[in-house]
RNA sequence: GGCCCGUUCGUCUAGUGGUUAGGACAUCUGGUUUUCAUCCAGGCAACAGGAGUUCGAUUCUCCUACGGGCUACCA
């Protein structure tokens, strides 16, 4: 018996978006899920788009996602000999015809169709001539004329369609380099694909690929066309719509755990489940449903996820994660991501949040300075400022205690004291409790910052 | 235009020939918090429309509308 074996192409013309990157996790996690085998597969023929950078990145973004696909990396570039051989095959069995129908006749053809309002597709000219190859010719697929093709897909149930609707595509061009639907059959075909898990922008090229197999005597593998993803103005994702790629993810401080708990989520499920960490997502995967319409993309639903696995994170490993200088091995870096974590939801989030503990606030916000503070304001600072100084054991108890005496002298509402502390010391009114940041940033730092403050809001 | 596929709260989704149609995100209201955030409690909110089958349809069938895909010597 055959193990499951599932691969995902990509054609290296840019990027990996987050579209792709589901469809790869779905392939992947089937496989896995069913213990077996995911291959990845470069469909680089397109000698004009395809980009060895792209390969690379594209290469770099599993990696960081956490997929790891089984056995080499293929290059359809490499199979060309194969190809034509495969191509051999079907012009001697009859499958397939050589054509020098020209371009120019092609197109008139197709708008003459066009313009009756007929769908158009190739008239079938040369399938009887038997032809000579030259390097003018190409080489077409004999699809069959009558009847129906049909295939089971795992995700859309039992789809058809009348062969009359489609027409005798080209397999080779004139140039000898093998199509895509040709490549795609040959290829899973020698590397025992037993699943196709592929995006439903697809399905219609599975007509074309379920008769290639036949024509060859070979067994079809079982199709599953997963839904495309649309972005949040319900358009579809994709590179030329503003799709994200993952490497944009990461560098928003997304999490791939969180990046493929997301994904897996858009499109498939499991019940009422909602957080599948890798593990899980290997073991159960095989046991959800997919989903048969297209999924809307959701930021704020992967932010949700994005906390959830920032939250599984020790300060030590979260510190790894984040890129900037400020954060290091140090106990303080330790205290102030502590401090902090509740209020980030991406990585990214640790640096905007942590400005103040490592500098002074370049300047005062004239807006807020108007908001928080009154005429009263600098006297209640200079008296605050005056006790904070005679203070000596300088940790949160003490420097709350000042606060609140200071509150309480001057009879007035903690916001009057706090906000304008918190002002002083952060550049911003949102922070952790105040008292915390005191001591967290020390006596020196806070009667530093305290005082320029009030130099500022005396003008 | 033709063909293929789809349609449950704003979004991701569960679910069933008879349910108070469930969960999650977002949102709103309370509570905790000196602010923000977190956390807790609660609320609002959906079966696209029309026929048919049926004692009964969100669930089955058909039609319409809407959405997506494909329609290359791209992949």
């Amino acid at each position: 018996m055959n193990i499951v074996k599932t691969r995902f192409a990509p054609s290296p013309t840019g990027y990996l978006h987050i579209g792709g990157a589901r469809t790869a996790l779905f392939a992947w996690l089937y496989a896995r899920s069913n213990q077996g085998e995911c291959v990845l597969r470069i469909e680089d023929t397109d000698k004009e788009r395809s980009k060895e950078e792209y390969t690379k990145e594209i290469i770099k973004s599993f990696k960081w996602l956490g997929i790891n696909f089984d056995d080499e990396v293929i290059y359809q570039s490499n199979n060309f000999d194969r190809y034509n051989e495969v191509i051999n095959t079907l012009l001697k069995n009859g499958s397939a015809y050589v054509c020098n129908c020209s371009k120019e006749r092609l197109s008139e053809l197709r708008t003459a169709q066009e313009s009756r309002g007929q769908n158009p597709k190739y008239d079938g000219k040369c399938r009887e001539l038997n032809l000579e190859r030259s390097d003018e010719t190409v080489v077409r697929f004999k699809f069959p004329q009558e009847g129906t093709t049909k295939f089971t897909d795992i995700v859309k149930g039992n789809i058809e369609v009348k062969n009359n609707e489609l027409d005798d595509f080209i397999i080779e061009r004139a140039d000898g380099a093998a199509t895509y639907n040709l490549c795609v059959v040959v290829d899973d075909i020698d590397s025992n694909i037993t699943h196709v898990i592929r995006g439903d922008d697809h399905v219609n090229n599975t007509f074309k690929q379920v008769n290639i197999f036949s024509a060859l005597n070979k067994e079809v593998p079982v199709y599953g066309h997963v839904p495309m993803i649309l972005g949040e103005d319900g358009k579809r994702l994709s590179k030329r719509h503003g799709a994200l790629g993952v490497g944009e993810y990461a560098e928003m401080g997304i999490l791939p755990d969180a990046l493929k708990n997301y994904l897996l989520r858009l499109g498939w499920s499991k019940g009422d489940m909602e957080i599948f960490n890798q593990q899980e997502m290997e073991e159960v995967f095989k046991e959800g449903d997919f989903n048969q319409s297209p999924a809307t993309f959701s930021m704020d639903k992967l932010l949700w996820f994005n906390k959830h696995y920032l939250d599984q994170l020790s300060a030590e490993q979260l510190i790894e994660g984040i890129e900037l200088p400020e954060f290091d091995k140090s106990e303080y870096s330790k205290v102030v991501i502590e401090t902090i974590r509740e209020r980030c939801s991406s990585l990214n989030d640790f640096s905007l949040n942590s400005f103040y503990f490592f500098n002074d606030p370049a300047k005062y916000d004239d807006q807020l300075i108007g908001k928080h503070c009154n005429e009263n304001t600098s006297d209640h600072m200079t008296l605050l400022e005056s006790s904070m100084t005679s203070l000596e054991d300088w940790d949160q108890v003490s420097v709350k205690r000042v606060i609140d005496e200071t509150v309480a002298s001057l009879s007035v509402g903690f916001g009057k004291i706090g906000l304008p502390l918190r002002l002083a010391l952060t550049g911003t009114v949102n922070s952790p409790s105040i008292d915390l940041v005191c001591s967290i940033l020390g006596k020196e730092v806070t009667l530093r910052r305290l005082n320029s403050f009030l130099n500022r809001i005396k003008n």
